[in-house]
DNA sequence: ATGAAAGCGCTAACAA
DNA sequence: TTGTTAGCGCTTTCAT
């Protein structure tokens, strides 16, 4: 017998009332609520998750599909975005796509939207994206992209300006960020907005590959020759690399070069110099990201809450230590 | 109707004939498996997950249960796991339980086996867990937490031999073991087998605590005072701390104390002087855990294939750079 | 080698 | 406020 029809009989109600009293319907009178409840316990009536798919479309869950490998940086992300979904009550599922290339990304849509879940949140911090073709494979799933949301409210973007306002606050008239592929999402977030507003400094952009530790030694030497006295780095990885290919080509830093990375990775206050970071807080765009896969879109932007990003001052930009907090 | 039907009744076939097809079960003719299989893409038929569920009881899909945050140390794990996963064709749900409290994994684990999934794999580092009490909230789903499994021929296990052999071969008769909490199921292995066979030197073990941030200065005091000359730290955020509280102390690493820690995360190579560390490869264990999840657990521990553990040898230990694979 | 038919356990109209 | 009923889409015996 089913479980649910066993709890029903046994509260001497229909399955429909088991149904609602689980779900928390209204128009259940409190006696037969509390009298069904009472045999869910007794029973320990737990709902099969696939029979309740099966029959109500909702999957209870959520993907992510990450365009690499699931290593710290991107954790942090996933992280954020299973307690976003955890807090809706839905469960997480992750694939990543270790090659990154276009084809096994659809490929991975696919599978997950194949009734699995009930939005796909897509992480592919170092490639171009096809959204729409990954829309397409998804089907009716909706898909959003970590990188290319919230517009100038990324997280990213955000990085970015407030990067390059402090190194121009510091009196660096010119910046250089260096990024793997620029055609990437988090790298045009990034530089989305850098070059503008208040913080203007001019920048450059150099580009690494994909690899932050495949073409350092020519990037540091690249920077270097170029007289760069302030660098933002894409990452921590990034940063790390520069540093210790800059020394070895006798480059100073932050004497001769300051430098911001993005990130806080949990090494960066132990290199030396210390890594000046922009920490992101990422579980207020990932509740937003999810709470849009759920609902659809938010019709404006966030205003409130406390700012995704933060300076963390250590010894890399060469300037004192401390904590800055900018809304972007 | 069914989208199976539709291509049954497509291919001139029944629905079973399809399910065989798209199953590769034997017991098809080529003729009729082609013919289906034309349809099949055509249609871009897509079974749905729930249904088969639903229908055959198993799920599809393997969890892991995280007993913390999905830090960039547990990422690396769930890394190797998701791989594993993935390559059976299965999905991968991810549940952290970030208070890592008894009850809170109880109930994870009890949700993640609701029919959701096919096999459990617990990742709690850092805490003791009652195995038989979370084997009871998984009811039928099996379940095996990574840092028992595979007994002496853990990973971590390894790590504390080859680290202490190491430290020992280097003239170090005293080796101090820094662990949070010593009775957390990583601890446990990385001490199991510290202290015998060949490479054996007296072990001492020093307590943290949850955050290996928390009792830094305390640590490296006791340490200090104790006029310890090696050191094995069981995570590298601890060995970051230990090196720059340390050095607070005006201890110098590695002149003073060998550092060896566990792990190699993204800035080991970083800090100054770069960690020397144990690095994990977690291919093979994790991809034995996932076929004992899902085939119960092998007959006969691991013996081919490369060792799991290889010891990177950086700054902080005083000898001079290279590397050391070992068997364990 | 293939088909028929009985579910898997639950949800959601609709009726009462 | 509660019960009735018709599926959700597929798998799997059992026959053939």
């Amino acid at each position: 017998m089913n479980a649910i029809e066993e709890v029903a009989r046994r509260a001497g109600v229909s399955r429909a009332t088991v149904t609602r009293v689980v779900q928390g319907h209204r128009y259940v009178s409190a006696g037969t609520r509390a009298r069904v409840q009472q045999v869910v316990q007794e029973l320990d009536y737990r709902p099969s998750s696939a029979a309740r798919t099966l029959a109500s479309g909702r999957a209870g869950a959520l993907g992510v599909v990450l365009g690499g490998p699931l290593d710290p940086e991107s954790a942090t992300w996933v992280a954020a975005v299973e307690r976003a979904t955890r807090l809706t009550g839905r469960a997480l599922v992750v694939r990543t796509v270790p090659d990154g290339c276009p084809g096994s990304l659809t490929r991975a849509v696919q599978e997950l939207a194949a009734q699995q879940v009930d939005g796909i949140a897509l992480l592919c911090p170092s490639q171009e994206v096809d959204l729409p073709r990954l829309r397409d494979a998804a089907g009716t799933v909706p898909l959003q992209s970590a990188h290319d949301w919230e517009g100038e409210h990324n997280t990213w973007t955000s990085s970015g300006v407030l990067a390059v306002r402090h190194l121009r606050s510091v009196g660096h008239a010119v910046v250089h960020v260096v990024v793997g592929d620029p055609e990437a999402a988090r790298a045009q977030a990034l530089l989305r907005r850098s070059t503008v507003g208040p913080s203007t400094a001019r920048v450059r952009v150099v580009t690494v590959g994909r690899d932050p530790a495949g073409t350092g030694p020519t990037v540091a030497t690249a920077l270097a020759t170029s007289g760069a006295s302030a660098v933002v780095a894409e990452s921590d990885r990034t940063a790390w690399h520069l540093l210790s290919d800059l020394r070895r080509l006798g480059v100073r830093v932050p004497e001769d070069v300051a430098l911001v990375s993005c990130g806080d990775a949990p090494g960066a206050a132990f290199s030396r110099p210390g890594l000046t970071v922009v920490r992101h807080h990422l579980a207020g765009p990932a509740t937003r990201l999810v709470d849009g896969l759920l609902h659809g879109p938010a019709v404006r932007p966030p205003s409130a809450g406390p700012p995704d990003v933060e300076l963390v001052v250590r010894g890399s930009c060469g300037t004192t230590a401390g904590r800055l907090a900018a809304a972007g």
